[in-house]
DNA sequence: TTTCAAATTGAGACCGGTCTCTTTGCTTCT
DNA sequence: AGAAGCAAAGAGACCGGTCTCAATTTGAAA
């Protein structure tokens, strides 16, 4: 029976119901599960269902139900550890709940970002899970949410935006950090994202659209000037969008006269470019230059010395985002909330007292 | 504008049609680019989808056509480095091509792999990348493939499938780092997989159903008894699926006494945990224990000393399986290609004599 | 036995596109 | 001028399900 040619037409409720004897309509409803059947009947659809093979065309029950079983998620990229472990905790969810996955990089681009976005409306997914590349084009998130379809945002949120958010507390993440640093002595401290301006230089927070980043970098730079240091601004480095420019940025700024006695770095990505960047140039961390980075990746409790992080409960900030977006597909329109998860500074030994 | 209330309904070709003064087939024609039009029809048509928002449904679109421009992906799990790196060559690919990708993380689970299987092919997914579980169940991937719908095999193949397949030459690498470990006189010689078998014990390598590792552990056995080595099955060890199971195979292993004096890691989420274990019960790596782990995941330089991997071409695998799976798509039916990418040995410091 | 509501089943419209088949309107060739 | 050829537009079927509504059965109450 394995002989039949690869059906090229597959079987439909039509073909079912003509072999069980029995109307379309009545098929249907055996193999949809819904109505009200007599014993007999489902039992004949059901073995001339498995007779012939039926496999149920979820499109076709989208287009009518309205409902696609689909959940969109647009990351920066998956590829980063921190989205992968989100979408791990998303997927989790989804699965759980029914749904299924379309996954879409934006590679932190906001035309890719539309285009995805775009494209899983018109593929009529049920929801929408974002980490928007900026804050300050939302136009399409608004838009997103304007459709019916509910959205949550991921990891960067926006007042402006009413939809349901999951964030962690970055700004009092960065906040201590910058204490503990002040604390031992620092006082020259560079922050560094792979956000980045149009100059690449870095003037105000509000430069950054990155949600997550700003508030680190407000937190990060209140902080100084609380402790009395001004003018940190120029500490902030934009642009470490991939190893080669965090390595030569990093290089750059330890050569020079004046190097920073410590580094925030603003994931583990550039953490690691860090790590490798101050040994190839011959510096010793802690004593020579303190590191802290942010996602408390699986290697950094490995190195020498093991790397101060700040832990982010990744997967829960993915799981969450899709509990919210999940619980607003079964319920009804409920106001948008806003979850911020706690972060934790994991204290290693990559930190120490400033050098003399 | 942006006054009007939730639109609910959505705008269709027909809508357009109506406020075009055209008739539906001729709204289509110009809003699904196919066919004959004049431009004073198609400029009509254009303003009227403009004035409306007209948003084409993907879904419905896909019922007739056939085609729903998505392929299915299914890994083993996403957070795992090595697949989200493939991924991002599958996604990359995908979304040049044209198409969207659904991702649906098996756990290694061959029922959570049918599963997913059959919901991809119950959305009409226009093609399937898969990295089987084990190799020894394969009709749902047999049936899969007599679907009619194109299935590509990711890092694991099976010559029983006659289907395209994109993997790594394992067995040449596993080789190779065993004849290096030969040289320098290791005798005791560990390999540890995440595979498991129903008693957690190892045997031979056909107990082994995941394709990679299994032809690795032939590669190793092999040169092993090349060598004059017998026996060595007893080296293997299964079950390291998680950190925890990991660390409690190698922490036992490297207490037992005739501890080896190297081991093989199959994936770099082992090699991070054999890492740590060995320097938590105290032994020194290379000089009491080498280390060789396969992939080469970013943290693999930085730690002291950096770890000899075998480098995989991870991203070019998710890459080619995709390019593999479009050309399918597109072409028309060629014979099953296997592609086999060169993988290769970097050499760095967690590998040294065995010592006396 | 008759009556009426509830349970079953059938017929056919519908979802929002695509696509085939016609009809209509011009242009062009002889 | 008449026929052929082709572009442009319309009508309506179709994809494979769901769902409404009406028709038929069934079963229990009267």
């Amino acid at each position: 029976m394995d002989q039949n040619p690869p059906r090229s037409t597959s079987v439909t409720v039509a073909d079912v119901a003509r072999r069980a004897g029995v109307s379309k309509a009545t098929a249907a409803r055996v193999l949809g599960g819904y109505g009200t059947v007599s014993d007999r009947v489902r039992e004949a659809v059901t073995a001339a269902a498995r007779a012939l093979d039926y496999r149920p065309n979820e499109l076709a029950r989208s287009m009518t139900t309205g409902r696609s079983g689909t959940i969109g998620v647009v990351v920066g990229d998956i590829e980063n550890p921190f989205f992968s472990l989100a979408v791990r905790g998303i997927t989790d969810v989804a699965r759980q709940a029914g749904f299924t996955v379309i996954l879409i990089n934006s590679g932190e681009d906001v035309t890719a970002e539309k285009a995805a976005i775009r494209t899983l409306l018109a593929k009529r997914v049920d929801g929408l899970i974002v980490s928007p590349a900026k804050e300050s084009e939302l136009d399409h998130l608004q838009e997103a949410a304007r459709s019916g379809r509910p959205l949550a945002l991921l990891d960067r949120g926006s007042e402006a935006l009413a939809v349901d958010t999951v964030i962690a507390d970055d700004r009092n993440a960065a906040e201590g950090v910058t204490r503990r640093l002040l604390a031992l002595g620092h006082r020259r401290i560079a922050y560094i994202t792979a956000c980045d301006t149009s100059d690449h230089l870095f003037r105000t927070p509000s430069d950054i659209n990155t949600g997550s980043v700003r508030r680190r970098v407000e937190g990060f730079l209140d902080t100084c000037r609380e402790a009395g240091l001004a003018e940190m601004e120029r500490w902030v480095h934009v642009g470490a969008s991939s190893p080669e420019h965090t390595r030569r940025i990093v290089t750059g700024m330890l050569r020079a006269s004046g190097r920073p006695t410590a580094i925030i770095a603003s994931d583990s990505v550039i953490g690691l470019e860090v790590f490798k960047a101050s040994r190839a140039i011959g510096l010793a961390i802690p004593s020579d230059l303190s590191l802290v980075s942010f996602h408390d990746a699986d290697w950094t409790s490995v190195t020498s010395p093991p790397v101060t992080v700040v832990r982010q409960p990744v997967y829960r900030l993915g799981e969450r985002a899709a509990q919210l977006l999940v619980e607003r597909l079964n319920g009804e329109g409920m106001e948008a909330r806003r979850v911020v998860l706690q972060t934790e500074i994991v204290e290693r030994a990559s930190v120490a007292e400033a050098p003399a």
